[in-house]
DNA sequence: TGTTTTATACGAATACATTCGTACATTTGA
DNA sequence: TCAAATGTACGAATGTATTCGTATAAAACA
């Protein structure tokens, strides 16, 4: 298991990880645009964090110009695994099922959604 | 929407309301055994705690004897299912099958456990 | 009874995340 | 060219969670 694996993001740092998963490279001012679309901080709040993330190893970034480049170093979806199972743990007593249940025991899921789930199950069942 | 419903608890909090939710009434010093057996940390600290989630509101407290027996005030199931939105909303997108299928792709998820959700879903598709 | 054990209350230290102001350098463009 | 805009660096304030020490009171018991 590699260092980069047991990092974990905190809540702030993953809304900027979303990002750069999703775009890709990004500069600061990027990723600030987008944040703001839903929260105001100033620039320096989002230019403080990203420089965090940096120290941390969450993100790379080329400083090769005076804007620098950044980029996400964590897999998105080893991420996304480490708080599933972290929450399947606390707050699930270890069974993937309750939260799958309960994931799906209201609104949130449409009807596509559940056949495409249903779909997954049974090729899931194959193996 | 009642008041209690925007609660959330911090995660030390929601290991303690995992044992009360299990056990029922509880003293502190009942909490703080079985906290004991995943981590080590003082007494005092687990009262401190407790002292803090009835002055939040998460849980109430019996308090005519000597030794005060606390009670979970906040719902289990609205708890997870706030929780579970959340990281629906942060973490997938708004997906509810993205998070279903990061939980079950993975060792977490037993044979048995697969066969109760497949039973699960056809029971939500014929409504 | 008087000592030990078991409680609560509460202030304070520590740790960590978040936010912002300010200094300073580089670009941009009027 | 030189002022305005844009960028980074960084210290510090703020907010919140966690941890623990100490004071004090009640209960247990030898």
């Amino acid at each position: 298991m590699g260092v980069l694996s047991n990092l974990k993001p905190t809540e702030s740092e993953l809304e900027i990880l979303q990002i750069l998963w999703e775009k890709g490279d990004c500069t600061v001012r990027d990723v600030h645009e987008i944040l703001g679309k839903n929260k105001d901080a100033g620039y320096t709040t989002t230019l403080k964090l990203m420089q965090i993330m940096h120290e941390k190893g969450l993100v790379t970034r080329d400083t090769s110009s005076k804007t620098h480049i950044y980029k996400a170093l964590i897999n998105q979806q080893k991420t996304e695994q480490q708080l599933v199972t972290k929450m399947i743990d606390n707050v699930f007593n270890g069974s993937a099922a309750r939260l799958v249940m309960q994931a799906l025991g209201n609104h949130t899921a449409s009807k596509e959604e559940i056949d495409s789930i249903k779909k997954y199950l049974d090729e899931l069942g194959n193996k």
